[in-house]
DNA sequence: CCTATCATGTAATCCGTTACATGATTAT
DNA sequence: ATAATCATGTAACGGATTACATGATAGG
Protein backbone atom coordinates (compact mmCIF):
# COMPACT_ATOMS: atom_id res chain seq x y z
CA UNK A 1 0.00 0.00 0.00
CA UNK A 2 1.56 3.03 -0.89
CA UNK A 3 1.81 6.22 0.81
CA UNK A 4 0.71 9.45 -0.07
CA UNK A 5 0.60 12.91 1.25
CA UNK A 6 -3.43 14.01 1.60
CA UNK A 7 -3.37 17.47 0.19
CA UNK A 8 -6.39 19.95 0.01
CA UNK A 9 -7.51 17.86 -3.42
CA UNK A 10 -7.34 14.55 -1.51
CA UNK A 11 -10.02 16.67 1.62
CA UNK A 12 -12.22 17.75 -0.93
CA UNK A 13 -12.61 14.29 -2.24
CA UNK A 14 -13.14 12.47 0.67
CA UNK A 15 -15.69 14.97 2.16
CA UNK A 16 -17.70 14.46 -0.53
CA UNK A 17 -18.07 10.89 -1.11
CA UNK A 18 -18.68 11.05 2.79
CA UNK A 19 -21.48 13.56 1.53
CA UNK A 20 -22.50 11.81 -1.54
CA UNK A 21 -21.60 7.88 -0.97
CA UNK A 22 -20.00 5.86 -3.63
CA UNK A 23 -19.81 8.28 -6.46
CA UNK A 24 -17.63 8.21 -10.38
CA UNK A 25 -15.61 10.88 -11.06
CA UNK A 26 -17.76 12.64 -13.41
CA UNK A 27 -20.55 12.88 -10.44
CA UNK A 28 -17.72 14.54 -8.38
CA UNK A 29 -16.98 16.71 -10.74
CA UNK A 30 -20.87 17.89 -10.88
CA UNK A 31 -20.57 17.95 -6.65
CA UNK A 32 -17.66 20.13 -7.21
CA UNK A 33 -19.15 22.73 -9.39
CA UNK A 34 -22.24 23.07 -7.20
CA UNK A 35 -20.99 23.58 -4.20
CA UNK A 36 -17.29 23.72 -2.52
CA UNK A 37 -15.92 24.78 -5.89
CA UNK A 38 -17.27 28.29 -5.59
CA UNK A 39 -14.25 28.66 -3.14
CA UNK A 40 -11.82 26.22 -4.38
CA UNK A 41 -12.63 24.38 -7.93
CA UNK A 42 -10.61 21.36 -9.37
CA UNK A 43 -9.92 20.62 -13.09
CA UNK A 44 -11.90 17.69 -13.95
CA UNK A 45 -8.47 15.02 -14.74
CA UNK A 46 -7.81 15.85 -10.97
CA UNK A 47 -11.24 14.20 -9.96
CA UNK A 48 -10.09 11.22 -12.27
CA UNK A 49 -6.74 11.38 -10.97
CA UNK A 50 -6.80 11.57 -7.01
CA UNK A 51 -9.32 8.85 -6.50
CA UNK A 52 -6.98 6.94 -8.20
CA UNK A 53 -4.12 8.68 -5.58
CA UNK A 54 -6.43 7.35 -2.76
CA UNK A 55 -7.53 3.92 -4.08
CA UNK A 56 -3.87 3.12 -4.43
CA UNK A 57 -3.51 4.77 0.04
CA UNK A 58 -6.01 2.61 1.08
CA UNK A 59 -8.40 5.69 1.43
CA UNK A 60 -11.31 4.71 -0.95
CA UNK A 61 -11.86 1.54 -2.51
CA UNK A 62 -12.42 1.73 -7.08
CA UNK A 63 -14.43 -0.72 -8.46
CA UNK A 64 -15.42 -0.97 -11.95
CA UNK A 65 -18.99 -0.66 -13.42
CA UNK A 66 -20.14 -4.30 -14.81
CA UNK A 67 -22.66 -2.86 -17.25
CA UNK A 68 -22.44 -0.36 -20.28
CA UNK A 69 -19.61 1.96 -19.77
CA UNK A 70 -18.05 0.72 -17.19
CA UNK A 71 -16.98 3.50 -15.00
CA UNK A 72 -15.17 3.81 -11.93
CA UNK A 73 -16.98 4.08 -8.66
CA UNK A 74 -15.45 5.52 -5.34
CA UNK A 75 -16.26 4.83 -1.75
CA UNK A 76 -14.30 6.08 1.44
CA UNK A 77 -12.75 3.58 3.55
CA UNK A 78 -12.49 3.06 7.39
CA UNK A 79 -9.53 4.48 6.56
CA UNK A 80 -10.72 7.42 4.79
CA UNK A 81 -13.30 8.09 6.58
CA UNK A 82 -10.42 8.05 9.59
CA UNK A 83 -8.40 10.82 8.05
CA UNK A 84 -11.27 12.49 7.19
CA UNK A 85 -12.30 13.01 10.96
CA UNK A 86 -8.94 13.69 12.24
CA UNK A 87 -8.54 15.91 9.88
CA UNK A 88 -11.87 18.03 10.13
CA UNK A 89 -11.03 18.06 14.13
CA UNK A 90 -8.24 19.70 14.27
CA UNK A 91 -8.33 23.49 13.66
CA UNK A 92 -5.07 24.32 12.62
CA UNK A 93 -4.96 25.13 8.97
CA UNK A 94 -2.34 26.73 6.81
CA UNK A 95 -2.50 30.80 6.75
CA UNK A 96 -4.69 31.71 3.80
CA UNK A 97 -3.27 34.09 1.47
CA UNK A 98 -5.37 36.03 -0.92
CA UNK A 99 -3.74 35.93 -4.10
CA UNK A 100 -6.00 38.14 -6.05
CA UNK A 101 -4.62 38.91 -9.26
CA UNK A 102 -6.08 42.36 -9.42
CA UNK A 103 -4.02 43.18 -6.07
CA UNK A 104 -0.89 42.12 -7.51
CA UNK A 105 -1.59 44.16 -10.65
CA UNK A 106 -2.44 46.90 -8.78
CA UNK A 107 0.44 46.48 -6.16
CA UNK A 108 2.70 47.00 -9.02
CA UNK A 109 1.44 50.16 -10.62
CA UNK A 110 -1.30 49.50 -12.27
CA UNK A 111 -3.88 52.49 -12.74
CA UNK A 112 -6.56 51.60 -9.71
CA UNK A 113 -9.55 53.61 -12.19
CA UNK A 114 -9.05 51.28 -14.91
CA UNK A 115 -9.14 48.14 -12.56
CA UNK A 116 -12.01 48.97 -10.17
CA UNK A 117 -13.86 49.50 -13.72
CA UNK A 118 -13.22 46.21 -14.78
CA UNK A 119 -13.26 44.22 -11.26
CA UNK A 120 -16.96 46.19 -9.88
CA UNK A 121 -18.99 44.13 -12.26
CA UNK A 122 -17.19 41.31 -11.91
CA UNK A 123 -17.64 41.09 -7.86
CA UNK A 124 -21.16 42.69 -8.54
CA UNK A 125 -21.99 39.78 -10.07
CA UNK A 126 -20.93 37.50 -8.11
CA UNK A 127 -22.52 38.67 -5.24
CA UNK A 128 -25.72 38.59 -6.85
CA UNK A 129 -24.94 34.83 -7.59
CA UNK A 130 -24.39 34.15 -4.35
CA UNK A 131 -27.12 35.49 -3.00
CA UNK A 132 -29.27 33.85 -5.16
CA UNK A 133 -27.94 30.11 -4.45
CA UNK A 134 -28.38 31.31 -0.34
CA UNK A 135 -31.77 32.64 -1.03
CA UNK A 136 -32.60 29.36 -3.11
CA UNK A 137 -30.80 27.10 -0.65
CA UNK A 138 -33.27 24.12 0.57
CA UNK A 139 -33.64 23.82 4.10
CA UNK A 140 -31.83 20.14 4.73
CA UNK A 141 -28.75 22.13 3.50
CA UNK A 142 -26.33 21.39 6.26
CA UNK A 143 -24.18 24.95 8.52
CA UNK A 144 -20.96 23.73 7.13
CA UNK A 145 -21.84 24.64 3.21
CA UNK A 146 -24.48 27.29 4.47
CA UNK A 147 -21.28 29.25 6.08
CA UNK A 148 -18.88 28.92 3.70
CA UNK A 149 -21.57 30.53 1.62
CA UNK A 150 -21.74 33.51 4.17
CA UNK A 151 -18.72 34.17 4.13
CA UNK A 152 -18.15 34.14 0.54
CA UNK A 153 -20.96 36.42 -0.10
CA UNK A 154 -19.30 38.74 2.83
CA UNK A 155 -15.89 38.85 0.94
CA UNK A 156 -17.58 39.80 -2.56
CA UNK A 157 -19.10 42.71 -0.05
CA UNK A 158 -15.85 43.66 0.98
CA UNK A 159 -14.23 43.31 -2.46
CA UNK A 160 -17.06 45.60 -3.71
CA UNK A 161 -16.89 48.38 -1.33
CA UNK A 162 -12.88 48.00 -2.03
CA UNK A 163 -12.69 48.93 -5.71
CA UNK A 164 -15.79 50.91 -4.86
CA UNK A 165 -13.92 53.25 -2.79
CA UNK A 166 -10.90 52.75 -5.06
CA UNK A 167 -13.15 54.18 -8.12
CA UNK A 168 -14.10 57.22 -6.23
CA UNK A 169 -10.60 58.35 -6.74
CA UNK A 170 -10.12 60.12 -3.43
CA UNK A 171 -8.31 57.54 -1.21
CA UNK A 172 -6.82 60.18 0.82
CA UNK A 173 -6.59 58.05 3.72
CA UNK A 174 -4.33 55.85 2.07
CA UNK A 175 -2.14 59.33 1.84
CA UNK A 176 0.15 59.86 5.06
CA UNK A 177 -1.36 63.25 6.67
CA UNK A 178 -0.03 66.39 4.48
CA UNK A 179 -0.90 70.48 4.68
CA UNK A 180 -3.62 69.18 2.13
CA UNK A 181 -6.41 68.53 4.65
CA UNK A 182 -8.92 71.18 5.33
CA UNK A 183 -8.35 72.18 8.66
CA UNK A 184 -12.28 72.04 9.86
CA UNK A 185 -13.57 74.87 12.00
CA UNK A 186 -11.22 77.67 13.34
CA UNK B 1 15.19 32.38 -27.68
CA UNK B 2 12.81 29.93 -25.38
CA UNK B 3 9.10 30.84 -25.90
CA UNK B 4 7.51 30.62 -21.87
CA UNK B 5 4.47 31.51 -20.66
CA UNK B 6 4.10 34.37 -17.96
CA UNK B 7 2.86 33.28 -14.12
CA UNK B 8 1.68 35.40 -11.40
CA UNK B 9 5.19 34.61 -10.25
CA UNK B 10 6.64 35.65 -13.35
CA UNK B 11 5.59 39.11 -13.18
CA UNK B 12 6.63 39.50 -9.32
CA UNK B 13 9.95 39.50 -10.71
CA UNK B 14 9.66 41.51 -13.68
CA UNK B 15 8.32 43.83 -10.73
CA UNK B 16 10.38 44.02 -8.11
CA UNK B 17 13.39 43.92 -10.62
CA UNK B 18 11.38 46.83 -11.91
CA UNK B 19 11.28 48.55 -8.31
CA UNK B 20 14.55 47.44 -6.95
CA UNK B 21 16.94 47.32 -10.09
CA UNK B 22 19.61 45.04 -10.61
CA UNK B 23 19.24 42.09 -7.75
CA UNK B 24 19.99 39.16 -6.87
CA UNK B 25 18.06 36.50 -5.84
CA UNK B 26 18.43 36.18 -2.34
CA UNK B 27 17.57 40.22 -2.61
CA UNK B 28 14.30 39.43 -4.61
CA UNK B 29 13.75 36.45 -1.28
CA UNK B 30 13.89 39.79 1.09
CA UNK B 31 11.50 41.62 -0.97
CA UNK B 32 9.20 39.33 -1.66
CA UNK B 33 9.13 38.65 2.02
CA UNK B 34 8.75 42.50 3.02
CA UNK B 35 5.83 43.49 0.54
CA UNK B 36 4.07 41.15 -1.80
CA UNK B 37 4.87 38.11 -0.07
CA UNK B 38 1.88 39.31 2.45
CA UNK B 39 -1.09 38.28 -0.12
CA UNK B 40 1.24 36.30 -2.53
CA UNK B 41 4.18 34.82 -0.82
CA UNK B 42 7.28 32.33 -3.06
CA UNK B 43 9.03 29.41 -2.42
CA UNK B 44 12.98 31.18 -2.05
CA UNK B 45 13.58 28.09 -4.97
CA UNK B 46 11.52 29.81 -7.18
CA UNK B 47 13.57 33.31 -6.95
CA UNK B 48 16.32 31.20 -8.47
CA UNK B 49 14.49 29.20 -10.62
CA UNK B 50 12.36 31.30 -12.19
CA UNK B 51 15.44 34.69 -13.34
CA UNK B 52 16.71 31.50 -14.73
CA UNK B 53 13.42 31.21 -16.77
CA UNK B 54 13.10 34.50 -17.73
CA UNK B 55 16.60 35.19 -18.52
CA UNK B 56 16.12 32.34 -20.95
CA UNK B 57 13.64 34.18 -22.75
CA UNK B 58 15.10 37.43 -23.02
CA UNK B 59 12.71 38.98 -19.89
CA UNK B 60 15.80 39.47 -17.99
CA UNK B 61 19.73 39.49 -18.34
CA UNK B 62 21.83 37.30 -15.85
CA UNK B 63 25.26 38.48 -15.18
CA UNK B 64 27.53 37.21 -13.12
CA UNK B 65 29.84 38.91 -10.22
CA UNK B 66 33.29 38.82 -10.64
CA UNK B 67 34.17 39.15 -7.01
CA UNK B 68 33.79 36.75 -3.98
CA UNK B 69 30.86 34.84 -4.16
CA UNK B 70 30.03 35.15 -8.00
CA UNK B 71 26.20 35.48 -7.07
CA UNK B 72 23.83 35.93 -9.77
CA UNK B 73 22.55 39.33 -10.96
CA UNK B 74 19.33 39.83 -12.94
CA UNK B 75 17.93 42.97 -14.65
CA UNK B 76 14.89 44.04 -16.63
CA UNK B 77 15.34 44.00 -20.11
CA UNK B 78 13.09 46.09 -22.67
CA UNK B 79 11.20 43.32 -23.52
CA UNK B 80 10.83 42.35 -19.98
CA UNK B 81 9.54 46.24 -18.95
CA UNK B 82 7.78 45.70 -22.21
CA UNK B 83 5.50 42.83 -20.66
CA UNK B 84 5.15 44.11 -17.17
CA UNK B 85 3.59 47.15 -19.16
CA UNK B 86 1.27 45.27 -21.21
CA UNK B 87 0.36 43.37 -18.20
CA UNK B 88 0.16 46.16 -16.04
CA UNK B 89 -2.51 48.17 -18.35
CA UNK B 90 -4.75 45.09 -18.89
CA UNK B 91 -7.63 45.28 -16.41
CA UNK B 92 -8.57 41.54 -17.01
CA UNK B 93 -7.65 39.34 -14.61
CA UNK B 94 -8.38 35.95 -13.58
CA UNK B 95 -10.64 35.38 -10.83
CA UNK B 96 -9.17 34.64 -7.58
CA UNK B 97 -10.81 32.18 -5.64
CA UNK B 98 -11.02 32.48 -1.66
CA UNK B 99 -9.06 28.88 -0.98
CA UNK B 100 -9.20 28.93 2.84
CA UNK B 101 -8.35 25.91 4.26
CA UNK B 102 -10.15 26.64 7.22
CA UNK B 103 -13.36 27.42 5.19
CA UNK B 104 -13.15 23.53 3.87
CA UNK B 105 -12.83 22.31 7.02
CA UNK B 106 -16.10 24.31 7.62
CA UNK B 107 -17.66 23.48 4.96
CA UNK B 108 -17.25 19.20 5.75
CA UNK B 109 -18.37 19.59 9.00
CA UNK B 110 -15.63 20.74 11.34
CA UNK B 111 -17.01 22.48 14.48
CA UNK B 112 -17.19 26.04 14.09
CA UNK B 113 -16.98 27.28 17.35
CA UNK B 114 -13.67 24.96 17.55
CA UNK B 115 -12.41 26.67 14.38
CA UNK B 116 -13.41 30.44 15.38
CA UNK B 117 -10.94 29.43 18.59
CA UNK B 118 -8.31 28.91 16.50
CA UNK B 119 -9.41 31.67 13.60
CA UNK B 120 -9.65 34.79 15.75
CA UNK B 121 -6.20 35.05 17.55
CA UNK B 122 -4.79 34.26 14.09
CA UNK B 123 -6.18 36.92 12.11
CA UNK B 124 -6.34 39.64 14.94
CA UNK B 125 -2.26 38.79 14.85
CA UNK B 126 -2.12 39.21 11.38
CA UNK B 127 -4.69 42.39 11.41
CA UNK B 128 -2.36 43.53 14.05
CA UNK B 129 0.67 43.35 12.11
CA UNK B 130 -0.84 44.61 8.90
CA UNK B 131 -1.56 47.84 10.68
CA UNK B 132 1.74 48.10 12.15
CA UNK B 133 2.98 48.16 8.66
CA UNK B 134 0.80 50.65 7.60
CA UNK B 135 1.23 53.15 10.97
CA UNK B 136 4.93 53.01 10.01
CA UNK B 137 5.08 53.37 5.93
CA UNK B 138 7.45 55.92 5.36
CA UNK B 139 5.75 58.70 2.90
CA UNK B 140 7.62 56.92 -0.25
CA UNK B 141 6.11 54.21 -0.68
CA UNK B 142 3.84 54.24 -3.73
CA UNK B 143 0.27 53.76 -3.62
CA UNK B 144 0.29 50.03 -4.97
CA UNK B 145 1.47 48.77 -2.21
CA UNK B 146 -0.48 51.16 0.39
CA UNK B 147 -3.54 49.96 -1.45
CA UNK B 148 -3.03 46.39 -1.49
CA UNK B 149 -2.25 46.67 2.33
CA UNK B 150 -5.52 48.49 2.77
CA UNK B 151 -7.12 45.40 1.09
CA UNK B 152 -5.50 43.04 3.20
CA UNK B 153 -6.36 44.96 6.37
CA UNK B 154 -10.25 44.90 5.22
CA UNK B 155 -10.34 40.85 4.28
CA UNK B 156 -8.68 40.41 8.06
CA UNK B 157 -11.10 42.57 9.60
CA UNK B 158 -13.84 40.57 7.59
CA UNK B 159 -12.13 37.23 8.41
CA UNK B 160 -12.57 38.51 12.16
CA UNK B 161 -15.95 39.44 12.25
CA UNK B 162 -17.05 36.42 10.65
CA UNK B 163 -15.46 33.67 12.97
CA UNK B 164 -16.07 36.04 15.79
CA UNK B 165 -19.93 35.80 14.91
CA UNK B 166 -19.58 32.02 14.20
CA UNK B 167 -18.04 32.07 18.08
CA UNK B 168 -21.49 33.64 19.39
CA UNK B 169 -22.86 30.50 18.57
CA UNK B 170 -25.94 32.46 17.17
CA UNK B 171 -25.91 31.74 13.63
CA UNK B 172 -29.69 31.67 13.33
CA UNK B 173 -29.30 33.86 10.03
CA UNK B 174 -28.32 31.56 8.40
CA UNK B 175 -30.64 29.47 8.84
CA UNK B 176 -34.47 29.47 7.14
CA UNK B 177 -36.49 31.18 8.82
CA UNK B 178 -38.64 29.53 11.42
CA UNK B 179 -41.10 29.34 14.28
CA UNK B 180 -38.45 29.99 16.49
CA UNK B 181 -38.40 33.29 15.60
CA UNK B 182 -39.83 35.42 18.76
CA UNK B 183 -42.33 37.70 17.07
CA UNK B 184 -41.30 41.29 18.39
CA UNK B 185 -44.32 43.75 19.34
CA UNK B 186 -48.19 42.98 19.32
C1' DC C 1 36.58 27.38 18.76
C1' DC C 2 32.18 25.60 18.00
C1' DT C 3 27.51 26.08 16.85
C1' DA C 4 23.65 28.23 14.98
C1' DT C 5 21.77 30.93 11.62
C1' DC C 6 22.14 33.38 7.26
C1' DA C 7 23.06 33.22 2.45
C1' DT C 8 23.07 30.75 -1.70
C1' DG C 9 22.14 27.50 -4.55
C1' DT C 10 20.76 22.52 -6.99
C1' DA C 11 17.99 18.33 -7.55
C1' DA C 12 14.05 15.43 -7.21
C1' DT C 13 9.43 14.86 -6.70
C1' DC C 14 4.79 15.62 -7.41
C1' DC C 15 0.57 17.94 -7.93
C1' DG C 16 -2.10 20.55 -11.00
C1' DT C 17 -2.93 22.24 -15.60
C1' DT C 18 -3.36 21.61 -20.40
C1' DA C 19 -3.93 19.00 -24.28
C1' DC C 20 -5.64 15.10 -26.52
C1' DA C 21 -9.31 11.57 -27.47
C1' DT C 22 -13.54 9.31 -28.09
C1' DG C 23 -18.18 7.27 -27.14
C1' DA C 24 -22.96 8.76 -25.93
C1' DT C 25 -26.95 12.11 -25.95
C1' DT C 26 -29.50 15.82 -27.31
C1' DA C 27 -30.86 19.41 -30.39
C1' DT C 28 -31.78 21.14 -35.07
C1' DA D 1 -28.70 12.75 -40.23
C1' DT D 2 -25.47 15.92 -38.50
C1' DA D 3 -23.68 18.91 -35.36
C1' DA D 4 -23.09 20.17 -30.88
C1' DT D 5 -22.57 19.24 -26.25
C1' DC D 6 -22.14 15.98 -22.44
C1' DA D 7 -19.69 12.28 -20.33
C1' DT D 8 -15.53 9.95 -19.57
C1' DG D 9 -11.27 9.29 -19.54
C1' DT D 10 -5.55 9.34 -20.54
C1' DA D 11 -1.09 11.51 -21.33
C1' DA D 12 2.33 15.06 -21.27
C1' DC D 13 4.17 18.95 -19.42
C1' DG D 14 5.62 22.27 -16.23
C1' DG D 15 5.58 25.06 -12.20
C1' DA D 16 5.79 24.76 -7.28
C1' DT D 17 7.17 22.50 -3.16
C1' DT D 18 10.40 19.81 -0.69
C1' DA D 19 14.64 17.99 0.26
C1' DC D 20 19.44 18.23 0.01
C1' DA D 21 23.90 20.77 0.35
C1' DT D 22 27.48 23.91 1.51
C1' DG D 23 30.08 28.27 2.32
C1' DA D 24 29.95 32.53 5.23
C1' DT D 25 29.01 35.15 9.39
C1' DA D 26 27.92 35.98 14.06
C1' DG D 27 27.13 34.64 18.78
C1' DG D 28 28.40 32.07 22.93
Amino acid sequence: MQEIRLTPTSYIVLGLLEMAGESTPYALKQLVAGSVGHFWSLQHAQLYSEPERLAAAGYVTEKLERTGRRRKLYALTARGRAALDEWRQDPATDRAELREPSLLKLFFGADPARMAAAQIPAHRAKLAEYEAIRDGMPASVAEGPRQALDMGIRHEREMLRFWEELAEGDDARLRPATAQNPVPGE
